[in-house]
DNA sequence: CTCTCCCT
């Protein structure tokens, strides 16, 4: 085959290449963005190697579609003849092809079905920086096919725009063939001070200073990087504010715009006035703007995460690496010098990632492992991966596989895909909705299910705006109305196609069609989201998912008057925000039973209610965290209802228990009493706070019958539960041992005060001891009573352990200043010899 | 401030 070849900068490397791939079956070409290898590539090989096939993989469809377009230019041809391309909807090749262009996850499917890739002689993997996830399976894939099914040899040419390509050979043992670009410096502007704030207000405030102050410095137009649609949103109204737009344009452009928006964003600016595009990820790889010379990056990107706690993908906004920093800043030096104004100053650019983490390593891993299970390889460390997939999420992955019914344990206890799990694979969409396409089709509604399907796996077809509803029927309904496919958005005839596709390809196996009604389409969901059903909280927006999470609705949304819904498209939460719904279906409560009868636990529940103050016994029946059903039980188990009770009164502590004078000084005679637990045969019962409440069963319960509520507590006699532990000889123990009073020799009766455990303690008027020489001892004779002496006036005076020393060393001084204070009073000389007296004077 | 991009 013969033609001529223009000359870009890749072509230096091509003879290199070319020999290269004659001595090894794997080589890396790294070549920057804009060398000229995806179309000259491909055409080179072809010329040096007649016989073969040459597959080439792109990471977008649109990629693919005009690489094939410009080879075939090329070759002055028409697309489909010896150059075509393939992708999921679309087959532009013929028997002639022997250059085709796909996208990645044609590979997989058509490796899948023919691991030996019979007549591809070279398979070619461009864009591979990107390590998508489509790009890394159809890689571990090859790698085998390479080693164990392929007689002839298949060459596998890797090209890479990054640095990464070095350790991408050393890995796969590939020499590196390097071939230089060529593109206008770009100069950077960082900042001088680092931000503080990188919040969504900040950043836009931030973002849109920089574009006015670029504006101001230097000539031509702008393309501003954000991370997402709504700081694009909120950068356009602070511009619109602030700039004069005589001879200025703002153009948004974002993945949710209509082509037509995104054209006017890619166009060059009108003669005389100046462009700012704002711009999300989008512009980084797969659209190139015209005639940009100035550059502004925020730095932030946004990325998917799968939430294997949540079950689902959410966003995160992080920084951005220096590989994709610098991508961004060569949109600036496509057709002159340029400049870019960097949101980060130097020293953190030092610190930030080298490269983007690979999808694999952040990505939901159940499409990967149906993948893997499909080749017949349930054991992911059986393949190569340049970022093996994380073990514990992988098991998970296959944990939801078997639920969905596409694998089973073998006899012996080993992994397998089920016949459905193959069909589901070949379905080239989510395992989950894979498997609601099938459970559809087995009930007879196939349409329904494919039209879910297809609103599922692509971009949402209502465009945004505030009357639009999660809804799902809204998007159902698109569906029959616009009887005119040619009216309708791209993305719903996209979708269309898709339903076309999976309705013929299931159509052989389906039961007979059904007409579908008002519950269908909620049924179906449950099939591919059973863990997304979810419950309205009181008469809010909000909902809690099965697995206890909340989750909001917009409050306008009139869904929100639907007591269950069930949710296939969430948003993520936030540290001060709940989840969003973006799509959602509400369901009857009795579909809830049909579909999961089999998860919903009958509950009865006799439990403590704190916020009620009482024990509340019911019966329920429960999906996860919901309360579907709720019933009063008519006659508790007395037991049950106790030992809820004492539940109560554990959260609430001991004190919530009617403790008089009597009864907790009977607990903490109790307590002090337990000090001597070593001269006791038959020991007391630890009365301490602790140990009561662990022991309520015992001493409490039998006087709660009837109880419910803490006001009933009231009720109770304390002393007689506490006294009930002890055996009668305890009982005249503890009077003997820790007695309740003591006599005075005044003859009255003090009580003895046991609050403090190591110091019992009475308190009495100072003439009411007159004649006690000796302290009085209490508990075996181990303990002298503290004694408190008060004044005629009830004040305290002195305190002691020893009287005797009182009486001998303290008394008369005491008597003095008594004496001077309450003279009518009796103060005797020598109060050994005095008679005790609770009067002013003793009798006579 | 209702979501980055993309794919079978």
């Amino acid at each position: 085959m013969s033609f001529e070849l223009p000359a870009l900068p890749v072509t230096d490397a091509l003879a290199d290449l070319s020999a290269a791939l004659q001595k090894h079956d794997r080589v890396i070409l790294q070549a920057p963005t804009g060398a000229g290898k995806t179309t000259l590539v491909p055409l080179y090989l072809l010329q040096q190697n007649p016989e073969g096939k040459i597959l080439m993989l792109e990471p977008r469809r649109i990629a693919a579609s005009s690489a094939a377009i410009r080879m075939a230019e090329l070759l002055n041809e028409p697309v489909g003849k010896t150059v075509g391309y393939r992708m999921q909807l679309e087959n532009r090749t013929s028997r002639d092809t022997r250059i085709e262009v796909v996208t990645e996850g044609v590979l997989t499917r058509m490796i899948q079905e023919d691991p030996e890739l019979q007549g591809i002689s070279i398979l070619i993997f461009d864009e591979f920086h990107e390590r998508s996830l489509q790009a890394d399976i159809g890689l571990a894939l090859t790698l085998q096919s390479q080693e164990h099914y392929r007689e002839e040899p298949l060459k596998l040419l890797i090209m890479s725009a990054t640095l990464q390509a070095d350790e991408l050979g050393k890995a796969l043992n590939a020499p590196v063939v390097i071939s230089e670009g060529f593109s206008y410096p770009v100069a950077i502007n960082y900042l001088s001070r680092p931000l503080q704030d990188r919040s969504f207000h900040n950043i836009c405030r931030e973002v849109s200073s920089t574009v006015i102050k670029a504006l101001h410095e230097e000539p031509g137009s702008m393309l501003v990087f954000l991370p997402g649609a709504g700081e694009i949103r909120q950068v356009q109204t602070l511009l619109e504010e602030r700039v004069q737009t005589d001879n200025v344009d703002l153009r948004p452009l974002s993945g949710e715009l209509s082509l037509a928006q995104q054209r006017a964003a890619i166009q060059p600016a009108k003669p005389g006035r100046r462009k700012v595009v704002l711009a999300t990820n989008i512009a980084e790889t797969s659209l190139t703007i015209e005639g940009i010379r100035i550059v502004v990056d925020s730095g932030l990107t946004r990325r998917a995460v799968y939430d294997p706690g949540m079950g689902m993908t959410r966003l995160e906004t992080r920084r951005l690496s220096i590989s994709s920093a610098d991508q961004r800043k060569g949109r600036a030096g496509r057709l002159e010098e340029g400049v870019c104004y960097r949101l980060w100053t130097e020293s953190e650019h030092q610190r930030l990632e080298h490269h983007e983490t690979a999808e694999i390593a952040e990505a939901d891993l159940a499409p990967l492992a149906l993948e893997l299970c499909s080749w017949g390889c349930s054991d992911s460390s059986e393949l190569f991966w340049l970022t093996p997939p994380n073990s514990g999420r992988y098991q998970e992955a296959l944990g939801l596989l078997e639920q969905l019914e596409a694998t089973a344990r073998t006899s012996s206890g080993s992994l397998q895909i089920t016949a459905q799990g193959l069909q589901m694979a070949a379905l080239g969409t989510h395992p989950r909705i894979a498997h609601m396409l099938l459970k559809a089709s087995e009930r007879g509604y196939l349409r329904t299910g494919c039209q879910l399907a297809a609103i599922l796996s692509e971009r949402d077809l209502l465009s945004s705006g505030k009357e639009r509803s999660a809804n799902i029927h809204h998007r159902l309904n698109l569906f029959d109305n616009s009887s005119n496919p040619k009216n309708d958005k791209s993305s719903l005839f996209r979708a269309r196609q898709l339903v076309k596709r999976w309705e013929s390809r299931l159509k052989a196996k389906a039961a007979p069609p059904v007409e579908p009604n008002s519950e269908t389409a909620g049924r179906l969901l449950i099939a591919a989201y059973p863990d997304r059903i979810a419950q309205r909280r009181g008469t809010t927006s909000h909902y809690l998912l099965r697995s206890g999470q909340g989750v909001e609705l917009s409050p306008e949304d009139p869904l929100a008057s639907e007591e269950y819904l069930v949710i296939p498209a969430l948003g993520g939460a936030s540290h001060h925000r709940n989840a969003r719904v973006f799509m959602a279906c509400a369901i009857d409560k009795a579909i809830i039973y049909d579909e999961c009868l089999a998860d919903i636990q009958e509950h009865q529940e006799t439990r403590w209610d704190s916020k009620a103050g009482r024990v509340i016994a019911a019966q329920q029946d429960r999906l996860g965290a919901l309360v579907l059903e709720h019933q009063k039980i008519p006659d508790p188990d007395p037991d049950t209802i106790k030992r809820a009770l004492l539940d109560g009164i554990r959260q609430k502590g001991i004190q919530c228990l009617p403790w008089d004078r009597e009864s907790l000084q009977l607990r903490e005679r109790l307590v002090f009493l337990n000090r001597f637990n070593d001269r006791l045969d038959d020991l007391l019962p630890a009365s301490d706070e602790a140990s009561l409440l662990d022991t309520m069963e015992a001493w409490l319960m039998p006087y709660l019958d009837g109880m419910t509520k803490l006001e009933h507590l009231k009720k109770l006699s304390l002393r007689e539960a506490l006294l009930s532990r002890l055996s009668w000889p305890q009982q005249q123990l503890l009077d003997r041992e820790a007695p309740e009073r003591w006599q005075a020799p005044s003859g009255s009766n003090i009580r003895v005060d046991y609050s403090k455990p190591d110091e019992p303690k009475v308190s009495l008027r100072l003439q009411e001891l007159f004649g006690l020489l000796e302290t009085p001892v209490i508990a075996f004779h181990q303990q002298p009573l503290t004694i408190e002496m008060l004044s005629p006036a009830q004040r305290p005076v002195q305190i002691t352990r020893d009287l005797a020393s009182f009486w001998k060393n303290t008394y008369q001084e005491v008597k003095k200043d008594l004496k001077g204070r309450y003279p009518k009073h009796y103060w005797p000389d020598d109060p050994y010899s005095a008679t005790a007296t609770h009067r002013v004077r003793p009798k006579v």
